[in-house]
DNA sequence: TAAGATTATGGGTAGTTGTGGGTAATTTCC
DNA sequence: GGAAATTACCCACAACTACCCATAATCTTA
């Protein structure tokens, strides 16, 4: 069952292939409205994985890029590291995206892929990574959590 | 697949060739609408990099740069910087357009080339060149960055 | 529980793309 | 005006990618 067009939520365990081919959960499949074309733009993350964004989501933020003047040095720079490793991906008959040699490298992905719903984006990560980023996590400051709680009810 | 008319996201490493030509992205080519007629204008950028205008987008600059008055300094030194060294250049049968000496010097190309996409142009880097200025932007003040990635970024 | 449908993974193939070089037309310069 | 140089256009090949089909595992439904 979907909950709502264009949000994932849940972890998947899936495996990359000789050709850099990963599938999409087929929730996360059922979930993307008409208009993104059965496809999705990949582009690197802030945490060593790939983010994965419906193509309507993705347009957003180029929009978003086009508004910024190449005049100013930092939003150069910001441009040309968010467009840079960004690369749309339609899904095949079977399901799969093909990821681009320099994401996997980013991601330090191999064999296995670890699929995580972001709600409005999801992530691909190499497991051994995820799970050290978790065990980096505990030490986050509670204050911040504390600062969040103003933001959002859970 | 393309994404929207005249916009360009992703890096791609070519050559350039004893001819002064350089492959633009078949990607690129595909996103270009027709009132293009093939043609880019390249120009010096910012950065020591050829920028790559699709035609219809350099007529708004033109454009734009019609409507500084000659009477500024600064303007006039903006504009003549910009359209000085600007040259028209249309791809032939096999996607690859012409580099003139002079922005080939001024970027410090030599045999290989980095095509980067910047969403409304593209950038051509010399590789070594690019990871020079990688190293750089580490020193960009990250405060000013991460207030913009929180406006685009979502 | 059994049959059918769906999903995850592997591999083959035809068309596309990137790169090199060749030739004819055009321009430049003496 | 004619030779040399430059430019624009064309062809060919190798590498790659998108698309297709096949199979095994899993889930759904009667």
């Amino acid at each position: 069952m979907t909950l709502t067009n264009n949000t994932f939520i849940g972890e998947y365990a899936y495996s990359l292939d000789s050709k850099g081919r990963v599938n999409i959960p087929a929730k996360f499949r059922q979930a993307l409205s008409e208009d993104n074309e059965n496809t999705f733009v990949i582009a690197r993350g802030m945490d060593p994985c790939i983010w994965v964004y419906p193509l309507s989501q993705w347009k957003e933020i180029e929009t978003n890029l086009r508004s910024l003047s190449s005049l100013s040095k930092i939003h150069r720079t910001f441009v040309r590291n968010t467009a840079r490793y960004a690369s749309p991906s339609t899904y095949d008959k079977q399901g799969r995206i093909t990821l681009t040699p320099s994401l996997i490298e980013y991601a330090g992905l191999e064999k296995d892929a670890l699929i995580i719903g972001m709600v409005n984006k999801m992530e691909i990560w190499n497991p051994v990574q995820m799970d050290k980023t978790d065990k980096e996590t505990i030490k986050i400051d509670p204050a911040a959590y504390d600062e969040l709680a103003e933001k959002i009810i859970v």
